[in-house]
DNA sequence: AACCTCACG
DNA sequence: ACGTACGTGAGGTTG
């Protein structure tokens, strides 16, 4: 039995796009409506089988069902930029899966679509329409059979009607169905219909006559008594709307019915266009074929202690090779290598082949052989099982992508291989689901495989890498200080932070006790019992039981954010214990409950420090996150007081001064910017001198706060609106504040719209060290989206260039510290900030070193300055 | 899993 | 008209 699949192209892509959540390629293309098409088609094909499909699209889109009505009807706003861009990537994506299109001057896809299911029901075939547009149902027979994708809630689901289920549904029949719509009437189609004639009337009316004319015979008999006035009245449009609402059947179609069968939708073609667009999640039913011609993985294992030793020999004169650790749990389960195109070496940690002994041997190698060169994808936790140190001689492919673009939230080994190696290999979930790698398992072809992917593609991969770094310029970037800053960030995390356990738990214990006193108040005040915690009980409760004024929404409720709430603390006294309870709670959950269950059985925190997470270049810390510890208030400040030295230390502390905006003043190259940092006074103070026009010494706090702001808002990228919201004044208040600044500061202006216009035109912007981030956002026909781009590009060179500069700091101060033999280290760094866990008779020395390698660490037109304390927990020594 | 809130720079 | 300041991570609630 032949099958007919007849779908609606700009319905369905229409769905798609307002379906799915906006996406964007790395060339800035929006891609959600193609893939939410291609899902929608490929999910119909698998419930369907159908043997012939065919897509009809309108020829001009978007199209005017009625341009007679469209005057007074108000016309349909257009296509939005980033959806019609979509539909010649979707036309050609299409040819390529080898189906069918049709479109035709003079028809819409509608008429077309009619057509055909007349002419398939004619020859017998099994018919199903798929479109987004309930217009269609009109079409549904007994063999017809309408599909209408619904989403709800980001899960679609199908509606399927026969004839039977849309008399079920309105109590009309299809063909009754086009006379229902001629009395309601379509807006979105500009039909008009009878005014005061809705779909219940309508449906009742056709229910009972069958027909408008019928209805119309019988109009005396017609109720409501609206209904019967309005259809006498305005009888002529109705029959009018009738006729615009009925689809044709009767297209002069040129094309023949057999010519719609298809043999293969998963051409090779269409393969190499989807990973063009980066449509990764739909590679997998295309890559067929195209799998097939990639080299093969496979495995070789080595037991035996003498091959081992064998093996290692052989590595020696290789020279250049892949290396990956195979773990679960931190437990080290054998160790891989690549050197060949997909022909991976495992060896196994075994009673003699131990993983000290792997350990030492790929040392001695590492350390004596000076010429060689190593690959792996992850080189931080590579160190943590063999601790190679820096000698440039290792290579992260990881790192190396995420300069590329640094916007990706994973740079696995399945990620490279589709954007450097042009191939799909089957992620970790894919080829283990949930199973554990242990010391049985690893024979299993899945597991086998998957270590020789891990392995294998940074082998295959890097070339690629390095000529793409060396293609944009980050070459230098990447050896001289993404590179090194792994080993840096390695010992950081070896080393760890020690922390008072007795003290952290003593906090929590005092924060415990705090909670609970003003959880009681609020209870009290709020004369119920009611979880603090959930905005939207405590919205419901301040905004309606208690009635406060100055609710705002949010998209699921009331805000009761520390914004909304400190408007409100002064004349509502439940408001302030609100802010009271929610500043305990937030530091018992998160810090000292939050902390305490990192503490290793060395008394020390070691969390993990991301180097390839943010867009920006900065270094990220989680588990736990040692980046954000409190600070701005004296009760969560105090946490610093747990963190403490080991015996015979104490902490060296050190942070740039306004590194950021030294940075604006450098790389804008305005002089006066320039002369306040060299004048090295206050700089929100300068700035409100000049931006106000006053002698410094007349500076009052508020000017002071204001220009603050201000200096942040240029850092941020400057909006009035974020700069009105932040000082809580008009918008126009916030431009005139912006435009002094201008006015005072023309160079920064002139840098921050050049640093715009270049992102526009290259679609990325650049540190001064070469570091680079897209903005796909700036193509974006999306205001909201448009601006946040805008505001990026201000804020990315600015931000990173800062990242940049803290780096070689790192790297400095760690390779200092290791010449001068000094038993002191870097523990953490706080994006402008360094500790030093110091021995007592290193503190000067540290603090030397601290200074001078973080004020030379970059060469600006403005002198880089840097605080520096000391102290015997972080709390004194900040 | 999404959302809100809030800790830091 | 649109309705946000830039960059993060974590805990809690809710569906």
């Amino acid at each position: 039995m032949s099958k007919l699949l007849l779908i609606d192209g700009h319905s369905i892509l229409n769905r798609a796009f307002y379906g799915l959540p906006d996406l964007t390629n790395s060339k800035g293309q929006h891609t959600n409506a193609v893939l939410g098409f291609i899902n929608m088609v490929l999910k119909v094909i698998d419930e369907e089988s159908p043997t012939h499909i065919v897509v009809a699209f309108d020829l001009h889109a978007p199209t005017f069902r009625h341009q007679m009505f469209s005057e007074y009807k108000g016309t349909r706003k257009g296509m939005p930029e980033e959806l019609k861009s979509q539909v010649p990537l979707m036309k050609e994506m299409l040819k390529l899966m080898n189906v069918t299109i049709v479109e035709m001057e003079g028809f819409e896809a509608d008429d077309i679509i009619g057509t055909l299911s007349v002419i398939g029901e004619k020859n017998g075939m099994d018919v199903t329409i798929l479109s987004g547009d309930r217009d269609l149902l009109q079409l549904a027979t007994d063999v017809v059979r309408i599909k209408l994708p619904k989403t709800k809630g980001g899960k679609t689901t199908v509606e399927e009607y026969y004839s039977k289920e849309v008399k079920n549904l309105y109590g009309v029949s299809p063909k009754e169905f086009i006379d229902m719509k001629g009395l309601m009437g379509d807006a979105s189609d500009n039909i008009p219909g009878v005014p005061g004639i809705g779909e219940k009337t309508a449906g009742k009316i056709i229910a009972q006559y069958h027909s408008i004319e019928e209805a119309y015979a019988h109009i005396d008999e017609i109720k409501p008594e609206k209904a019967k006035n309005n259809l006498r009245e305005y009888y002529d449009q109705a029959i009018m709307s009738k006729v615009l609402a009925t689809i044709k059947l009767d297209v002069p179609v040129e094309i023949d019915i057999n010519d719609l069968s298809y043999t293969n939708l998963f051409t090779d073609n269409a393969y190499e266009y989807i990973k063009n667009l980066e449509l990764k999640s739909l590679l997998k039913y295309f890559e067929g074929d195209v799998k097939k011609q990639v080299v093969s993985f496979d495995m070789k294992f080595i037991n035996e202690l003498v091959d081992v030793e064998a093996f290692f020999d052989e590595l020696k004169t290789i020279k250049l090779f892949s290396i990956y650790p195979v773990t679960e749990n931190k437990e080290l389960i054998g160790m891989s290598f690549s050197f060949e195109e997909g022909m991976a070496t495992f060896i196994p940690c075994t009673m003699f082949v131990t993983d000290e002994l792997i350990s030492s041997r790929l040392l001695d190698i590492y350390n004596n052989v000076k010429d060689i060169k190593m690959i792996t994808n992850d080189l931080k936790t590579l160190l943590k099982y063999i601790p190679f140190e820096n000698a440039g001689r290792i290579i992260d492919t990881s790192v190396a992508a995420y300069l590329l673009n640094p916007l990706k939230d994973s740079y696995n080994y399945d990620d490279i291989a589709r954007d450097y190696l042009e191939i799909t290999v089957p992620d970790r979930k894919e080829l283990l689901g949930k199973e554990i790698i242990n010391f049985m398992n690893i024979y299993d072809k899945n597991i086998s495989d998957y270590i020789s992917y891990l392995v294998c593609i940074p082998f295959m991969a890097y070339g690629k890498l390095m000529s793409d770094l060396k293609e944009y310029g980050m070459e230098s970037l990447y050896n001289e200080i993404e590179l090194p800053v792994v080993y840096v960030l390695d010992h950081m995390e070896k080393e760890g932070i020690r922390v008072d356990r007795n003290s952290l738990n003593e906090y929590g214990v005092m924060l415990g006790e705090k909670e609970e006193e003003y959880q009681n108040r609020i209870y009290e005040e709020a004369g119920m019992e009611f979880n603090i915690n959930s905005p939207k009980q405590l919205g419901e409760v301040l905004f309606d039981k208690l009635m406060l004024p100055g609710a705002k929404k949010t998209k699921t409720g009331y805000s009761t954010n520390v914004d909304v709430l400190n408007k409100l603390k002064n004349d509502y006294p439940i408001v302030s214990e609100v802010l009271e309870y929610r500043q305990v709670s937030k530091l018992k959950s998160t810090y000292a409950d939050g902390l305490a269950v990192f503490i290793s059985g060395d008394e020390r925190i070691h969390g993990t420090f991301n180097q390839t997470i943010t867009a920006t270049g900065r270094i990220s810390s989680t588990e736990p996150n040692l980046q954000n510890i409190p600070m701005r208030t004296e009760l969560g400040r105090s946490i610093r007081k747990v963190f403490i030295p080991k015996d015979g230390y104490v902490f060296v502390d050190a942070d740039y001064s306004q590194i950021e905006l030294r940075v604006l003043a450098h790389m804008s190259g305005d002089e006066k910017l320039i002369a306040a940092f060299k004048a090295d006074e206050d700089i929100h103070s300068i700035t409100a001198s000049q931006v106000f026009g006053v002698p410094i010494q007349e500076v009052d706090a508020l000017m002071r706060r204001n220009a603050k702001a201000v200096n942040f808002g240029i850092v941020y990228g400057i909006s009035a609106f974020g700069l009105a919201e932040d000082l809580n004044i008009t918008r126009k208040e916030a431009a005139d504040y912006i435009e002094s600044y201008f006015n005072t500061y023309p160079d920064v202006k002139a840098f921050l719209d050049n640093a715009v216009l270049t992102a526009k035109d290259t679609g990325m912007t650049k540190t001064l060290f070469g570091r680079i981030r897209q903005i796909p956002e700036l193509s974006s026909s999306n205001f909201m989206q448009r601006s946040f781009g805008e505001r990026v590009a201000m804020n990315s060179p600015i931000q990173g260039t800062a990242a940049d500069i803290i780096k070689i700091a790192m790297i400095r101060v760690s390779e200092r510290l290791k010449r001068e033999k000094c038993k002191s280290s870097l523990i953490l760094q706080i994006h402008d900030e360094l500790l030093i866990e110091t021995e007592k008779d290193e503190i000067d020395l540290v603090k030397t070193i601290l200074v001078e390698e973080m004020m030379n660490a970059a060469k600006l037109d403005v002198p880089l300055s840097v605080d520096v304390s000391c102290g015997t927990t972080w709390f004194e020594s900040k």
